[in-house]
DNA sequence: ACCATATGTTTAACATGTTCAGCGTTCCGG
DNA sequence: CCGGAACGCTGAACATGTTAAACATATGGT
């Protein structure tokens, strides 16, 4: 056993899981060294990270998607996607139609121009993921990605959870 | 096997990763699921994800923190850091004075009402982590921390690898 | 002592994250 | 039909992420 910290033994933080052990923090670390090998590829082709994922969601599927549908796939907010796309439809990487039946929606898809920066960047892309992959295993990788597919299900789970017990609160007043 | 896709089997798409196999997808997938458990409770008292970060860093020691050692405890770039610190810093929860032996330097510490607060939060913030653990199994939660920290080591390395030989092409031009 | 350089931190500028409000459409009960 | 509720998306406001530049102070060589 480590010695109890000292002045702050009286606080709640005695009680409190050290930094580093921390779930979100870990996540966030690992994330954070990942996309550090990502970007300086994406940033020679002017993309951020998000675009990137946008235009790569659109890539996998030959059709036109909803702009709700994308924002799904891509884990982006609507509010960010919605800037996100304004921008690419700017420099002419994705286009924009109004669905006919249902005004409300728009439907995305690439653009030649975008398909062609997508087949460009995709290769680069591949080449960093394998040598992660590389460097920490392929099936180590695969086992680490079912964990965390797991996790967030599970947390998604509790979430729903924590939200009806709040309605139930909410209804009961 | 499910069919090919149509339309882009020429492109480079037809070589790429599944979206929802990408590490970093998975990472924020993952990480995202269990900050939206938090943020509530932290919004509850007016506190942002990395707000927190910065007090609970500061609560884990008994002394102040330069700004530097404190941007790397918490994961935050030091002009996010600026700013944070500029408002923890208007709202009284924490105290900044210049270091005597260097007048570059700034050290922050918890002021009385910080450590209320840290105090305060602390036990919600741990409750949220305990039921997060209970569900998905501590010593699977442990060993997946494992897993992401020498990830993060690996990519970390990695980028060294890749930016010494970009310095290298520089050098020898 | 002086000056060039390095270092710690902040500013600036732009993109994104997050929550809430608003604007058109669509849907549905009466 | 018609009017209100629900829906899809965008706008607004504020905080943060990211990169580059600016600022002030330190440090080392001459």
């Amino acid at each position: 056993m480590s010695p109890a910290p000292r002045s702050t033994s009286a606080h709640a933080v005695a009680t409190m899981r050290p930094f580093t052990a921390s779930l979100p923090m870990a996540l966030l670390q690992a994330r954070e060294a990942a996309m550090k090998l990502f970007r300086p590829m994406l940033a020679d082709h002017d993309l951020s990270e998000q675009q990137w994922r946008v235009l790569r969601a659109l890539a996998a599927t030959d059709q036109a998607l909803e702009v709700g549908e994308l924002a799904e796939r891509t884990f982006l907010l609507a509010p960010s996607l919605s800037r996100i796309l304004a921008n690419l439809e700017g420099r002419r990487l994705v286009v924009r139609r109004t669905a006919r039946h249902d005004q409300r929606r728009s439907l995305i898809e690439l653009s030649r121009a975008g398909r062609t920066l997508v087949d460009r960047v995709g290769p680069l892309s591949e080449a960093i993921y394998n040598s992660i992959e590389a460097d920490f295993g392929s099936e180590r990788l695969a086992r680490l990605l079912d964990e965390l597919h797991d996790l967030a299900r599970l947390e998604a789970d509790l979430d729903a959870a924590l939200r009806r017990e709040a309605g139930e609160r909410e209804t009961a007043s």
